[in-house]
DNA sequence: CCATACTGTTATTCTAATGGTTACAGTTGA
DNA sequence: TCAACTGTAACCATTAGAATAACAGTATGG
C-alpha cells in the first residue's frame, strides 16, 4: 500500500489534536516527518472530499472540516489509495488462447477489489478520533 | 501488494489444471509470463509450505501436492507475501517528545496489520478450485 | 558414468515506483 | 506591496521490483 494514506491519517490525527485544529503545511510537515510540498498534495486530496478546509494567504493553512469521530479510515483510503492493494504487474497473457493465460489477470483484478472491499468494511470501523486514542493511549 | 501472491496463485491454478498436476518452471514461466528463475523462486516458497513437490532432473519439475480445494489464498498469501500490506513508509519520529509523531509509526502498524488479518478472513474462503472455476467460467 | 534436463540460489542489470526537492504562480491579510 | 501561505507541476535521487544470467546440485536415460 501507499503511504499517502499514512499521510493523510496522521495528517487528520494531528489537526484533530491541535485545539484550534489548524496548521500549516510546513507544521505538519515537520510533525509527520516528509516535505512540506508533500503534505499539500496529500491535503488537497483531503480538501476535493471536504474533509478540510484551506486558507490561502498569510496565518493560512489547514483546518479540520468534519469531526475527527465522523472521519473513518474508509473514507481516507477511499480519498487517497483507493486501488492500491492491486499489483501493477499482471501474469498471463490477454491476447493468448490458453484460458488460464488468458483470464487470470481479470480473475485476480475480481478477487483484488472484492478484497479491498472487505479492507474499507474493516476501516469504516476506525475514525481519526479513535485513532487519535489510540495513540495518547500508547504514549502512556 | 507484492506480486509473488499472484505468481503463486497462477502457478498453483496451472498446475491444478494440468491432467497429471505436473509442469515444469519453464512451463509455468511461458503461461504465467515471466522469467523461470522467478518462478522457481516462487515454487520454492510453496514448496517448504508443502503445497507443491519438486523432481530435480530429467522428466523433473513441479508436483501439485495438495487437493486445489484445500488450498486457500489466504495460506498463499501467508506463504509468500504476508506483511506486503503495510508500505514501507513510515511517518513521524519515534525519538520525538511529541506523542502523535512518536507513537503513530506504532499505531498504523496495528492498523495494518488488524486489515491484513480481515483479508486474510475474506481470502479464507477462497481456494485454487474456486480460482480454476471462475477462470474457467470466465473463458466461455 | 557421462550427457542431458531439470531445480535451487545468488548476483547483476534494467526499469518503474516512490519520495524529496525545487520552482513558481496564485491568494490573502497586514 | 510585501510576506506568508497554498496549489501544482517538474525534476532528481533512491529504492523496490522484475528480468536475466550464471552456475552448482540432482536425477535419469542411454
Amino acid at each position: 500500500m501507499n503511504s499517502e494514506f499514512t499521510i493523510a491519517v496522521h495528517s487528520l490525527v494531528y489537526l484533530a489534536s491541535r485545539p484550534d485544529r489548524m496548521a500549516t503545511s510546513d507544521a505538519i510537515a515537520r510533525n509527520v516527518n516528509t516535505h512540506p510540498s508533500r503534505i499539500r498534495k496529500v491535503m488537497s486530496l483531503l480538501r476535493k472530499q471536504g474533509y478540510i478546509a484551506t486558507k490561502e494567504g498569510i496565518g493560512g493553512g489547514y483546518l479540520l472540516e468534519c469531526l475527527p469521530e465522523n472521519a473513518t479510515l474508509a473514507d481516507i483510503y477511499r480519498a487517497t489509495s483507493i486501488g492500491s492493494i492491486k499489483p501493477n504487474w499482471c501474469s498471463g497473457d490477454k491476447q493468448g488462447n490458453c484460458s488460464i493465460a488468458s483470464q487470470m489477470a481479470a480473475v485476480m483484478d475480481e478477487i483484488f477489489s472484492d478484497t479491498e472491499k472487505k479492507m474499507l468494511q474493516h476501516l469504516e470501523e476506525m475514525t481519526v478520533r479513535d485513532v487519535l486514542e489510540r495513540v495518547r493511549i500508547a504514549h502512556r
